[in-house]
DNA sequence: ATGACTACTCCCAGTAGA
């Protein structure tokens, strides 16, 4: 069972690179964030004609997220519980069945929170804590649960090229790396880091100042695994090499094997 | 470094991203 989290910065945009990577990786199940566009909008055809159902939860500009499975949902919720004014495309949770109970993925893409000294930064915040209310909720229910996206947060000096560059961002700052420390606290393992303590990892590289040429990356789009998914954890990889393509996103993908039989 | 890219939008200069 192969899991994905791919911010592809516009799916309308993107939908080449999608499509081929798609037949490239061959996952399971896939993550989007910042797709970007209305539900209308969403190239479902495209996508369908793989093999994969596709349920969206769009929005207008920005943000924007999507589940894509190989396996029938029996059921996909969006938004993040907490907070009934937040009108952000940002969270859309996926339940499909496997042989022995389901497997929970939950598709987020968290507020950046730049420029920190605004509001953005306290939304970011608070965003963080309402995810963790949910991962406590649905710990309790002792399944296979995965947390993937594009979270936003570099969580050590590691993952960063200059850390000391970046430690007044809001990506970087000491209450939101605390914040996602708080994630693990709760029992939930970093995927990539279960497999490599390796620091460089990065997933994302900005498009400005040779960003990519030079390696200056980041670390932020992560897979959070409950224990009854890390207990089933194989692999796990990034796909950097879709950054090298032409009119590329600024993230790619990053992918897990979990070790789980499908009904 | 006032910067750099890319994508979006009541169409094109302003906003957002990270």
């Amino acid at each position: 069972m192969r899991i994905a989290t791919w911010n592809v910065n516009s799916v309308r945009q993107r939908i080449d690179h999608l499509v081929t990577w798609l037949g490239d990786c061959a996952p399971d199940i896939v993550c989007l964030q910042e797709i970007k566009c209305v539900d209308e909008a969403f190239p479902r055809e495209a996508i369908e004609a793989l093999g994969y159902n596709v349920v969206t939860h769009g929005q207008k500009t920005f943000n924007g997220v999507a589940l894509l499975s190989k396996l029938p949902f029996e059921e996909t919720t969006p938004r993040l519980a907490g907070d009934d004014d937040d009108v952000h495309a940002r969270f859309l949770e996926g339940v499909v069945t496997l042989k022995h109970g389901v497997l929970r993925v939950a598709c987020l893409y968290l507020p950046n929170g730049n420029p920190p000294e605004t509001e953005k930064y306290p939304y970011k915040l608070k965003w963080m804590s309402r995810l963790l209310e949910y991962s406590k909720q649905r710990l309790l229910a002792e399944e296979p649960l995965v947390l993937a996206g594009d979270f936003n947060v570099i969580p050590k000096a590691e993952d960063v090229h200059n850390p000391a560059a970046w430690v007044n961002d809001a990506l970087f700052r000491p209450a939101t790396r605390e914040s996602f420390q708080s994630l693990l606290g709760l029992g939930l393992t970093d995927a990539l880091r279960a497999v490599n303590d390796a620091p460089g990892q990065y997933t994302f590289w900005d498009y400005q100042a040779g960003a990519w040429q030079k390696n200056h990356g980041l670390r932020i789009d992560h897979l959070l695994l409950s224990p009854q998914a890390s207990d089933r954890l194989v692999d796990v990889g990034i796909d950097s090499y879709v950054r090298a393509w032409e009119k590329p996103s600024d993230h790619v993908p990053v992918w897990i094997d979990l070790d789980l039989e499908t009904a």
